[in-house]
DNA sequence: CGTCCACAGGAATGACGGGCGG
DNA sequence: CCGCCCGTCATTCCTGTGGACG
């Protein structure tokens, strides 16, 4: 190719970067992270929240709240909102309370929870080699030194009890008198309406005084929410009514989930932007529907632990030569096979159990549990990817590509 | 109606790399 | 440097089970 040839790709790249650039206004406020200054229609949990959290303003410890609400129905978003706004005035008054914000799911671990909550507060705590129970007594030390007053907010929190039980909700919610005259009140935040039940009865009563229900969107007012938010976003004359619509009946057919409306926008713009059009279109949000589901599916597959992948590969080949026996056994020989192959080390029948659930939570396949009566009981695989799919993600890694031919 | 298949999936335990305080 | 504790991954051992077959 020509130095020549090459300018006239540039050149074409650029201009149509040029053009793009009409679509987009304010590329920011279609980020999934973005906290719009206006929420439409969670007034009333917004003042709930509100009336909850203003004892702060006299000192007075808040009492713990639970929200609860599917994915996307704004939980975290009105928190932030209203966190952002009393930092505002208790800078204005010069109160002292601190607001921490964590995602228990982002950070992983019990530990890495306090971790999160230690080191907002001005503790550096080491990212491993503590005993849990020394973090937590050496946060209740210096809030009591300090007497410092805080809000813990736990989104996902749900995820947190299902991974490791109600033991730290329990210590945090009981350490008031360790740590008086500070407290620590407790946001909880929980996309898992049945939430409650998982905790036990001393943590229920004191982590949900009071509770809070976000309900899912319906299409009608996530047609308006993105309408805002392309507004702010979009340029004018941009986009298409009928993009936003579908847009809105997409995710809100669904679950009512705004995030996902929003990260479909956005997709949607890109795409458009960087095919050079001027014009957002429903076409352009059919396609942006397929890529977020592709760029899911690759990226949980790029990260996958070795023996995960070849489990996966096993799933799909068995699945292909005998899709109406395809079980857990016959995948296992597959698996062994495999490995013999790559010269690994095979695992026990119950760890590739496990990694099959695993690989089912993650969507890559079913595994259903089935009974054959008398030719007894075992996973139904079902692999939901196809082998270019697998193959195209895996090409990278060394170990894997030589599974194919 | 009991048997018995082919596993599921819980519990206990261990190996390992990492990081602490002393 | 030691002894200890962490999270993660894996193994071993185990009990449980729906329903077709005899």
């Amino acid at each position: 190719m020509t130095t020549n040839q090459n300018d006239e790709i540039l050149d074409a790249i650029f201009s149509k970067a040029l053009q793009g650039r009409k679509l987009f206004q304010n590329h920011e406020a279609l980020r999934s992270d973005f906290v719009p200054h206006h929420l439409p229609f969670r007034n009333p949990q917004l003042t709930s929240i509100g009336q909850i959290l203003a004892p702060i303003l006299h000192g007075s410890k808040p009492s713990n709240l639970l929200i609860y609400g599917k994915t996307g129905t704004g939980k975290t978003a009105a928190t932030k909102h209203i966190i952002t706004k009393l930092v505002e005035t208790i800078i204005k008054k010069h109160i002292d309370t601190k607001f921490v914000y964590c995602n228990a799911r982002m950070t992983g671990t019990e530990y890495r929870t306090l971790a999160e909550l230690a080191s907002a507060i001005g503790l550096t705590i080491p990212f491993t080699g503590l005993a849990i129970t020394e973090v937590l007594s050496r946060i209740q030390q210096l809030m009591k030194q300090t007497s410092l007053r805080a809000v813990f907010v736990i989104d996902e929190i749900d995820y947190l009890v299902t991974a490791y039980g109600d033991d730290l909700l329990y210590d945090l919610t009981s350490s008031s008198d360790k740590i008086s005259p500070g407290f620590l009140s407790l946001i909880g935040i929980s996309n898992d309406l049945q939430f409650k039940e998982q905790l036990g009865a001393r943590v229920q009563s004191r982590l949900s005084e009071e509770e809070l229900v976000f309900p899912p969107y319906s299409v009608e007012e996530l047609r308006t929410i993105l309408n805002e938010r392309a507004q702010l976003s979009l340029n004018p004359n941009a986009y298409t009514t009928a993009a936003i619509n579908l847009c809105a009946a997409l995710s809100g057919s669904e679950h009512g989930d705004a995030r996902r409306a929003v990260d479909l926008l956005r997709v949607a713009a890109e795409l458009a932007e960087r095919e050079g059009s001027n014009l957002l279109d429903d076409r352009h949000v059919r396609i942006a529907v397929q890529k977020i589901d592709q760029d899911r599916v690759s990226d949980a597959l790029r990260t996958l632990p070795i023996h995960a992948k070849i489990v996966l590969l096993a799933s799909i080949y068995s699945a292909h030569t005998d899709p109406a026996r395809a079980s857990s056994g016959l995948v296992y020989d597959k698996y062994c096979e495999l490995c013999k192959k790559t010269g690994l080390e095979s695992l026990t029948t119950r760890r590739v159990s496990g990694l099959l659930t695993e690989l089912d939570t993650l969507g890559l396949i079913t595994a259903a549990v089935v009974n054959y009566g008398r030719y007894g009981r075992t996973k139904k695989i079902n692999p939901e990817i196809t082998l270019e799919t697998a193959s195209k993600a895996f090409e990278s890694d060394d170990a894997m590509r030589h599974l194919f031919h």
